[in-house]
RNA sequence: GGGGGCGUAGUUCAGUUGGUUAGAACGCCGGCCUGUCACGCCGGAGGUCGCGGGUUCGAGUCCCGUCGCUCCCGCCA
């Protein structure tokens, strides 16, 4: 508050002033005249009597109103150091300061140690693409920025560290989405001699103190537990998000002697049931998406308010098969028929998406849970070989070794995934410590013992000194901060993130460098494609 | 690599079956007001309709291409 009369040459200066000009202003603090007071306003009962007001610093209009909702995000990032003046991303970024603080706490009070780890690191061509960096000293040469410390920190346990975690960045150069971007930050966790409930209790504790810190109600523990095999039955997914029904239901069993052939035939048919009429287009769009998924095509059954049944199919079922599936009046049903891998990834498609569209999450809770007994390998069609469903140093559940040989599809692995309303939040197991068995699993997924030590002879030797048995996990910072924010995406949460494109709007990054950079690194480009 | 959505003033948006000089609000600039806090009043400036090409007497609008942003699939041990 400015009064000319009291102070005139403040009086001056404020004419001046325009929005997000940096000022000092001196003078008194003093209670509103009653008049003035507006309850509406953090300091609607105070005000500041200026005496003395200099302009430190000014500012060009602003390309966009702080206050605005919905700008584009491209400007926004373009000026990102403007757009963390708004009141949403200082919210964000201290939230997440808070978390981070409230995980280094529980961990350090259950004595685990804080390693780092190298940025710079060896090249390990499975799983993502690696981000390389060329060596000046070894032209020809290359680091890898590590896409996880997963090595180190088996390695630290062998190292008799115990108990190691780590707020590392990852790097993995895969293209970017909502959940994902080129770098992010990993809660990343080792322990000697766990038991499965040992990791899991860990990191269960780790997210309860992030929710305490923030004031908030923690979710109750111990977090559900579901075998992937009953995921993938239930909900058709990994990561299910548990705020909505829209169960899977195995109709197998009832349809193996079908008159319906397609029904007959497929090794398993299953469906859900949507608590709606869907109309002829929306059904449409469905069957786009379930096939592309795989599906062959989408088969249903409309059960109509006024009790008539809508359907291409139902001339084709018996009597008893149309009464047992039927459902509620106003409601259809969608069903998958094929392998049962399909059907499950086809009809959890349906499910989520469904769930979302027609309104059934139920955003008010908040649903964790643990998937565990992953399988410990996928068959990759392309390429006709084992893949590992999780990463090579997974342990086998044991009583599964013998499976290595003879059926690596039915080996089940001492791995589990942290899901947080159908967010996977991170992933973790017990490892191989023996190096026997990592060498069988080598040899399954066509690792011959020459590329193996190539690849990983520091590991085997590593495992040949001494390894106690250990198992770690690590959570996805940006996508747990996310979610805590109440955020669509990982870039809200993120001071300076990369567009979905992979560049950096605000420097402008990537750029060409110099040749003088590049002959120095003995590195010459080419064309794309070139 | 593939599919969907978006792109019009500084910002957020409207813009009819293709038809006169492309509009609104906020912001900005000038003036007035001076106990306001989403102030108010008067006036003003501001547009390569992302870019390129095509169809047409005529294109913001239709077609083709391209770029950017975004969501998804592939990919992400």
């Amino acid at each position: 508050m400015i009064n000319p009369e009291l102070a005139p040459e403040a009086a001056d200066v404020a004419h001046a002033v325009r929005n997000e000009y940096v000022l000092v202003a001196e003078g008194e603090v003093v209670a509103r005249a009653p008049d003035a007071i507006n309850p509406a306003v953090a300091t609607g009962e105070v005000e500041l009597r200026v005496e003395r007001l200099e302009i430190e610093s000014r500012s060009e209009p602003l390309p966009f109103a702080l206050d605005e909702e919905g700008v584009d995000e491209a400007l926004r990032l373009r000026y990102r150091y403007l757009d963390l003046r708004r009141d949403q991303m200082q919210y964000n970024l201290r939230l997440s300061s808070t978390v981070v603080s409230a995980i280094r706490g529980h961990m350090e009070s259950l004595d685990f140690v804080d390693v780092w780890t190298p940025s710079l690191t060896k090249s390990t061509p499975e799983g993502a693409r690696d981000f390389l960096v060329p060596v000046r000293l070894q032209p020809g040469k290359f680091f890898a920025l590590p896409q996880s410390p997963q090595l180190f920190k088996q390695i630290l346990m062998v190292s008799g560290l115990d108990r190691y975690y780590q707020i590392a960045t990852c790097f993995r150069d895969e293209d970017l989405r909502a959940d994902r971007g080129f770098e992010f930050r990993q809660l990343d966790v080792e322990l000697a001699f766990p038991t499965r409930e040992d990791v899991l209790e860990v990191l269960e504790g780790a997210v309860v103190a992030s929710f305490e810190a923030l004031g908030r109600q923690p979710p109750q523990r111990p977090f559900r537990r579901i075998t992937w095999q009953e995921a993938m039955a239930r909900f058709g997914s990994d990561k299910p998000d548990l705020r909505f029904g829209l169960e899977i239901r195995d109709l197998t069993d009832l349809t193996r002697g079908s008159t319906f052939g397609v029904f007959a035939k497929a090794p398993a048919v299953r469906c859900i049931t949507v608590p709606q009429e869907l109309s002829r287009s929306e059904l449409a769009g469905l069957e786009e998406l379930a096939k592309g998924r795989g599906a062959k095509g989408l088969a249903y059954l409309v059960f109509g308010e006024d009790g008539e049944v809508r359907s291409p199919i139902a001339k084709f079922l018996s009597e008893a098969e149309l009464e047992a599936i039927r459902a509620d009046p106003g409601s259809t049903v969608l069903f998958c028929a094929d392998e049962p891998a399909r059907v499950a990834r086809v009809l959890g498609a349906l499910r989520s998406h469904l769930g979302r569209e027609l309104g059934l999450v139920d955003s008010s809770r908040d649903e964790f849970l643990w998937v565990i007994d992953f399988p410990l390998f996928e068959w990759d069609e392309d390429e006709r070989r084992w893949n590992a469903e999780h990463h090579l140093f997974t342990g086998v559940l044991p009583g599964h070794e013998d499976l290595l040989e003879t059926d690596p599809g039915a080996v089940i692995s001492q791995s589990y995934d942290l899901v947080w309303n159908g967010w996977e939040l991170g992933s973790g197991s017990i490892r191989i410590h023996r190096g026997e068995v990592q060498e069988r699993v080598f040899r399954v997924v066509g690792i011959s013992a020459e590329e193996a030590e190539e690849r990983f002879g520091f590991l085997l030797e590593v495992m040949k000194m001494g390894a106690p048995p250990h198992g770690g996990f690590a959570l996805g910072l940006d996508r747990f901060l996310a979610l805590l924010a109440g955020e669509p995406n990982i870039r809200e949460v993120v001071a300076f993130p990369k567009a979905s494109s992979g560049s950096e709007p605000m420097t402008g990054a990537p750029t060409n460098v110099s040749d003088e950079q590049l002959r120095e690194l003995g590195i010459r480009t080419v064309r794309p494609g070139g």
